[in-house]
DNA sequence: AAAAAATTCTAATCTGGATTAAAATAATTC
DNA sequence: GAATTATTTTAATCCAGATTAGAATTTTTT
């Protein structure tokens, strides 16, 4: 068990597998897919991969927690880059999904928190919640700054977080279509569908 | 057999089924939803939804037709009442979300689309498809008549439709939620975040 | 290159939940 | 109210796919 090498080997390892199972699970949905999908794209036994994860459950638990990881660095580089309220919703729309369309390699939508153990549904929920709120706390700050217009942050926060997590739905790796998700929706989600009225 | 009445009773007792799968389905995910947990709701067996369905995969298939077909309905009134392209997007937006959480119970996630067996993978796909021509049409027009700013409409109308189809996984069913959603989502979607310029 | 540790495979089992068959009950029709 | 049809239940079976045990192989260490 030397100790830096082999935990790097073993952990580059898994994270392959996380986006291996990501992929599948985004394609053929939870129930679709089983182990055997994972490790067939992995060039894997099935069987193998339980060296890596517990179980299924788990499995799914560590996607979400590395999508929920992607989400929260996304935000962190928005808020440390962005100036006003306005700039920062813009840049963590960009960055997020530049990790969900980029090379990063396809992160899990949560759709089946519901189904994973108590104790890992309630960290997802954690995590989940957390991102929300400071997800909102930049909306809010953009009201105050005067770059967002008065709104229910809650509920715009929803609007826009549904918008992206929607995204690998419909998104199957086609780089053309990447590029245009990435020029499109921070100006669609921030700016909205109506002409920029003439201001004489 | 008789005709019509009791065609009727079959009807309505398959759609409360349809709804209560549909429900279970978005709370507890489709593989953490055993068909007895859906006759639960219903005060009945597992077995006696045989009656209704040939079969669980058959099961999801209905709640998913059932769902497209709210969305064309919405998006069928918002066409016949909306004049500029933008109202209609508009409209669209609220009847579609008024069924999401309005009385018309809820309507299923299409999550597990590729786990339907092909011929009904491939019914519910054209569903959508046609769904989504539909929609970016509408965009088409709106910009044609200046209500709406040119945009591609393929990467919005994927932005705003993902927006309404992610409102399941988080709206359980509150009724001072579902006001909010119903005031909040159709501006939202389309003004953006950005303050009205004062123009003088 | 032998020994030790890490990784993967083969070949079973094990299991929850889907599915079925047949009987029982309820509703309708005549 | 007897016969027929519709609906639901009980009580099994059945099975895909998860999981496990142990052997085999590959990699690393000394």
């Amino acid at each position: 068990m030397a100790r830096n090498p082999d935990e790097t080997r073993f952990q580059l390892q898994r994270d392959r597998m996380l986006r291996a199972a990501a992929y599948c699970f985004n394609q053929k949905g939870y129930s679709g897919t089983s182990l055997k999908d994972v490790a067939d794209r992995l060039s894997l036994t099935d069987a193998a991969l339980y060296y890596y994860v517990r179980n299924k459950e788990e499995l799914v638990y560590l996607c979400y927690v590395r999508a929920a990881d992607a989400g929260r660095d996304a935000m962190q580089c928005a808020i440390d880059e962005g100036q006003s309220g306005l700039e920062q919703v813009q840049l963590y729309i960009r960055y997020h999904v530049e990790s969900i369309v980029g090379e990063n390699g396809p992160l899990a939508i949560m759709s089946e928190i519901p189904s994973l153990k108590p104790a890992h549904r309630d960290a997802v929920l954690e995590l989940s919640r957390t991102h929300s709120a400071r997800f909102e706390a930049i909306l809010e700050r953009g009201i105050a700054d005067g770059s967002i217009a008065s709104c229910d942050v809650r509920m715009t926060g929803n609007a826009i977080m549904g918008s992206i997590n929607w995204i690998p739905k419909w998104f199957h790796g086609d780089q053309k279509v990447a590029q245009k998700i990435l020029d499109q929706f921070p100006i669609i989600l921030s700016c909205g569908l109506k002409p920029v009225p003439k201001v004489s």
